[in-house]
DNA sequence: GAGGCTAGTGACAGCCACTGACAATTGACA
DNA sequence: TGTCAATTGTCAGTGGCTGTCACTAGCCTC
């Protein structure tokens, strides 16, 4: 075994029948989505992906959760990379600020690597569908909770507390989520959807936090 | 026509056709509710639903969308509540003031109206359905981020802003969203789902919002 | 390198949410 | 009381999703 393994090769890694099944999945997540853009997601039938895919219907589930999750192959790695972008931030940068850089920096690694998987002009139109289509919207915003649990508990661990005890991890991740939450709206809505139309996007709602809390909108400084 | 308003007296209001509609909507929550809280949400069939009001499925489905729409009945009273508290608020508190003012307040009277029609430990015990069911966490979330929404308009107008042009009504909402929905949790996790218990939890999230943007929560004050 | 093991698959049957069409019923109102 | 229109039931059908079972094809062992 231990021979096989170092004198095979790199290459030997994933065995035919794990080559196969990638192929598969990542067919079936093209199809999918390719589908979902041009007729809807609720025109989209479940059996007509695995058609285009040449697999059973029933192949389709195996891969797949349901037709929802197959929408959101994409944003997984989306999240993961943000994950480990806020991991690699230095530990003396302040909670929020890390949440700053982390998004900004960890773009251009997250554009990249969903490109890998689907072109990033079909990831766009995804992108408008979810905010489009009621089920989508809900899936995602459920999604979005559970990485922000996720982030809230890292940034808890980095400044060493208890994330039940004190609010503040919770707190930040939430004030940052909901501020990102409408940068990607307006991204979205918008037809610049570059990555340098996002890093704009962020950085001018993060820094309307401080106007929107003050005490009064309508008295100028005297 | 003007005769009968006026003599019949007040309960001629809605007619008998009326009346039985929403008695057999109200029948129908209740016996939804309480299906959803002992069975749990999916291995609750709409037939159960309809059979035990005895009416038909498809009688179910011209009261309510769907399942779901079922279950958030209740919320969509306290949600209207809201935007009514949030609209009487006096003009010259800051936003975030009138927000945090509006639930503080509002906090009653929305207790009221939901016990009327389902008691209110239902209506509890239905709040850890909805944040232990993925599908109607989902749903929550989504209605939430509708309602946020109107309340950006609400908060736009009161302020003589425009909401597609100035980022705070959205910004300050989103914010103080995020952090209601923390408090939110956190009372639907505790045992005390008092009033009482929602207001202080109120105020503390709120009040953490400070101490959580502050630029490093390690150093003290010098 | 033959045979057993097992993951992956297809075919089929069935549950349940939801919808459209049409007929029967019943309150409203002249 | 008879007509109209709203409400409801019945029936049939679509589509998401799951369980089951038999079959095929990589993989592993002897």
């Amino acid at each position: 075994m231990s021979a096989a393994e170092t004198e095979v090769g790199p290459d030997s890694g994933p065995g035919l029948r794990e080559r196969k099944k990638q192929r598969t999945r990542d067919a079936l997540v093209r199809a999918a989505l390719t589908l979902f853009t041009s007729n809807g997601y609720e025109h989209t039938t479940v059996d007509e992906i695995a058609e285009a895919v040449e697999v059973s219907q029933r192949t389709f589930f195996r891969y797949f959760a349901g037709k929802e999750d197959a929408a959101f192959a994409v944003h997984r790695i989306a999240e993961a990379h943000f994950i480990q972008a806020v991991r690699g931030r230095p530990p003396h940068e302040a909670p929020l600020e890390a949440l700053r850089q982390a998004v900004l920096e960890g773009w251009h690694t997250i554009h990249e690597a969903v490109e890998s998987v689907v072109p990033a002009e079909l990831q766009m139109r995804m992108y408008h569908l979810i905010e489009s289509t009621p089920t989508l919207l809900a899936a995602h915003m459920r999604r979005s909770a559970e990485t922000e649990e996720a982030v809230a508990r890292l940034i808890a661990e980095r400044e060493g507390v208890d994330v039940d005890r004190d609010l503040r991890p919770r707190v930040v991740v939430a004030l940052f989520s909901g501020l990102m939450r409408l940068a990607e709206r307006r991204w979205g809505a918008g037809s610049d959807m570059s990555v340098a139309a996002m890093h704009e996007l962020t950085s001018t709602y993060l820094d309307a936090m401080g106007p929107a809390l003050a005490g009064s909108w309508r008295t100028e400084r005297p």
